[in-house]
DNA sequence: AATGAATGAGTTTTCATTCAT
DNA sequence: TATGAATGAAAACTCATTCAT
């Protein structure tokens, strides 16, 4: 698949002081990150992130403009590294169904990349201040999984009595749930299970979007 | 079905002494629900709910510990609340299809009955404090849904090799980001549409349940 | 001796509802004794006091002005006894040393009478609003101590050259130091603690007073 | 004697930023013996501490973490110094009753070099939460007290039969009750009659330890 | 770039006191 | 008398943000 995905919020090692600015930057991120991770944003303190990050508070305002913008960074960095993988699948031109494989592996996979970044993503999301910012982006998100129901429709593969809005809906929220999960350490989050959540989900939506008449089962 | 199913939060002013002491306690839980649905939990403060409720602050902390101990009361009572009623749908005999539908049904209605407080609901999930009190009663009801599944499963109507934990979070996520949808005014939700919602997501989820014959999608 | 000498504020035991409303009063006031004893004055809450006399605390306000007015009761009260046991000691007429071995008896002794009230006493004295009320109480205390010492110098049995109202802060210091020392656990307590304590200031406060022959330390 | 004795808390004012840190600190705790001395700690608020040193009251926090800390702060402070100073004295070598001597110029003396400061020791004392650590070193002036008496009675000084550490609550009663008068405007506090308390204290206490046989006054 | 002292608006919570019943 | 619901002033403390150095 694609090389980052996520921007690779996950810290490295280096403390020296001969740090180039931008990686001073992300270093804030990162901290931004595990602190919003471990407190949750409003609990965590300015000066909790400039500590995580080794630097003093004052500095953090050189690189951004508020603890708002810093969250907003957040989402805004990785939703755009998600839309752009989603973006990758879109135009690989495989059936719908892989498609949607594809952007569960891209979500689900992330958790496993960066546990951190997934605690902020499920558990920031319906903040009320940036809400307009992200949906922008996690708008994309949907239009593009409702995208690919829609031509799984357009080739026969789903049924086309489905609201392929309702079902990008549907399909995002078992995704969500599963992190979530995941977060809130209700569920098993190995390699295997991973997988299996995958499967599971593709196996479950896709097959319900292939449309197993009523009577199938009967 | 049952009567209430949700506490009735949704309210009208007064200010008169002429109130039971257990009506005004009803009214501030009214009040923070508008409030917070208004403004998300952190963002509001104890004085807007005390005005909402027409009451001053103080009496608040009369019936209340703190700030935190509304939101925990509002889980509880609505939690309690839903999950008497997916116990009357557990115990009603119906195949495991129309039980999930029932659940899908207390839920997603829930919405048009009290949309403040399914607001407060979906946008405070993820809090820290009470997170393990809310948990034991959300846990309750992914594993009512968990035990629905299985029944399906032993019933032949629901394919044997599903994992029933993960397809529970599976379909409560689907229900979810419907409601979040709602929330966050990207989906249309009439009557009409809360319906379609409602089918959708049982077709669609317990379709897949019922198993995709593994050629069925080659 | 006298009978009482301090107001009954030790706590007894009936609870049943037929009290003469003059009982209950007093009540209000051995429970403010207990609760001041225990958490000092400013960090008690009148509904402290009122659930340790076993009543609601709005009736707290049909005996007592306020909460201030009710460690001014204690301290007028107290002194009140306190005084009259003193001017008991003052007529009768005993030598000065023996008047103020009285003294001495009477506030050394009320501590084991009622520890709480002495504990009260003790730590609140140097409170700023009703300051004026006890120091015109307390005042009358030195000024009887000071009358003693000066009725000693007139018989001849204590140094002319003594200021009597600095030799009247000299022996009360000493008093007051001991239940101090008392209320803090600093110094045993026990009867004969208690007495060895009386005789030690009295012999030594009142042998310093006897004079020291300039003579005797060289 | 010893040079500054106690810290020197009585303050200039100004509200430039070309003031160092540490000298910030140490006008914040000034500003704070002037308030208590003035309102009593309880009475005081923050704000008022905040404004007399001229700062904003967030800064009061930067250097401590509490109102209490303050008042631990001044007494820790205080005590300090006068324990230096007592044990300057204590190992002298003179005789203990110079030894006695000098501990009540030391804390009687302390009142004209700053009398707020002893305002606030003296009416603040017996405040529960910091007692223990006040114990601690308050208690060590007993202690030395009391090693100095004892002494007194190795030297043939003062009478063996006397229980030095009950002797050392009367000697320290008697000095602070003098403090107390003058805190209080009970007693004249010019320079001589500063000078006055002292001899007489020494005088009659020592005087009594000396030990003036009961028959002496006969 | 970097620091951290300084600011002050903002918020929860406490609690003495009142008063309708 | 007695209750306890109701009030609201007050106060400590927090913390994002600024800015002199």
């Amino acid at each position: 698949m694609h090389a980052p995905i996520l921007a690779d919020y996950s810290a490295s090692a280096l403390t020296d002081r001969s740090i180039a600015p931008e990686e001073k930057r992300r270093r804030i991120l990162q901290a931004a990150v595990r602190v919003f991770a471990r407190k949750g944003f409003h609990t965590s303190r300015v000066g909790d992130i400039a500590e995580e990050a080794g630097v003093a508070h004052g500095l953090l305002y050189h690189y951004f403009d508020s603890k708002d913008e810093l969250l907003e960074t957040i989402f805004h960095d990785t939703w755009t590294d998600l839309l752009a993988a989603m973006q990758d699948v879109e135009e690989s031109g495989v059936p719908a169904r892989e498609q949607l494989r594809g952007v569960a592996a891209i979500l689900l996979r992330s958790w496993r990349r960066d546990p951190d970044l997934v605690r902020v993503l499920v558990r920031e999301v319906a903040r009320s201040p940036q809400l307009q910012e992200q949906l922008a982006e996690v708008g994309e998100a949907f239009a593009a999984i409702q995208r690919m129901i829609e031509r799984g429709q357009a080739d026969g593969d789903f049924r086309a009595d489905l609201d392929a809005r309702l079902a990008s809906f549907v399909f995002y929220g078992a995704l969500e749930e599963i992190l979530t999960g995941w977060v809130l350490g209700q569920l098993p989050d190995d390699d295997e299970q991973v997988a299996l959540a995958e499967s599971t989900i593709v196996d479950v939506i896709c097959g319900g979007f292939a449309g197993v008449p009523a009577g199938a089962a009967a």
